[in-house]
DNA sequence: ATATAATAGCGCTAATAAGAACATTTATGC
DNA sequence: GCATAAATGTTCTTATTAGCGCTATTATAT
């Protein structure tokens, strides 16, 4: 769990936060407002907004909430936008994988 | 921090973790094989997979570069996407906000 | 320009997630 | 159907985050 954060990943998250820190100003919320609003704290905000890769899931879902666009959160990994297995309906899709015995590498 | 989930995002975090499920088996992963590539426990896969709250943020952007839907993270809330304040260019949103006097709720 | 309030940074403590090892259930290949 | 091993559930320990108070910086309104 202590790997240096991948580039992308952490570019990522720093992006993320920008965003987030952006719709928060755009709806005329202070840091403290919002904080409250999620229930947590100013620096859990802030952990949040500077892209912190520790912060917990569920305030960055519970912003999403506070700022309307939960449902964007459904969308992100839907199956509808899974570009890879689209061939597969849910259905088809087996409850558990075995791992090959060499390397089957899909991915 | 510990006031009960929103049952919204509840359920979005749940749905979240069943689709982070689906779009590992369809690329033939078990959650070990995840787990060791995000380079974390079989433990966190699960928890992620069942829609725990707590889970840092960080494995979900991992898991979004394995599955190779990271590009989807920054989608998220990116400024396009935002429908609320897409009157305000980014550079013209204010780097602090005041909180009103009174209560001004944009939203 | 100045005052004010929002944002940023740091150290400490308590709460919580991450990790490991084990037992149990159950899908899947044979 | 049977055997295998993937997924699930549990408990305990450890590492990390969340929360809080204080100080410093800096954008904004006046």
């Amino acid at each position: 769990m202590n790997l240096p954060l991948p580039i992308p990943v952490d570019r990522a998250l720093k992006k993320l936060g920008v965003d987030l820190s952006l719709a928060r100003r755009r709806r005329n919320l202070t840091q403290a407002m919002l904080a409250e609003r999620l229930g947590t704290s100013v620096m859990t905000v802030r952990r949040m907004e500077t892209g912190h890769p520790g912060t917990a899931l569920q305030y960055l879902a519970r912003a999403l909430q506070v700022f309307g666009e939960l449902d964007k959160l459904d969308e992100l990994l839907d199956s509808a936008q899974d570009t890879v297995g689209l061939s597969l309906m849910n259905e088809q899709v087996p409850m558990r994988v075995r791992k090959p015995k060499q390397g089957s590498g899909v991915l």
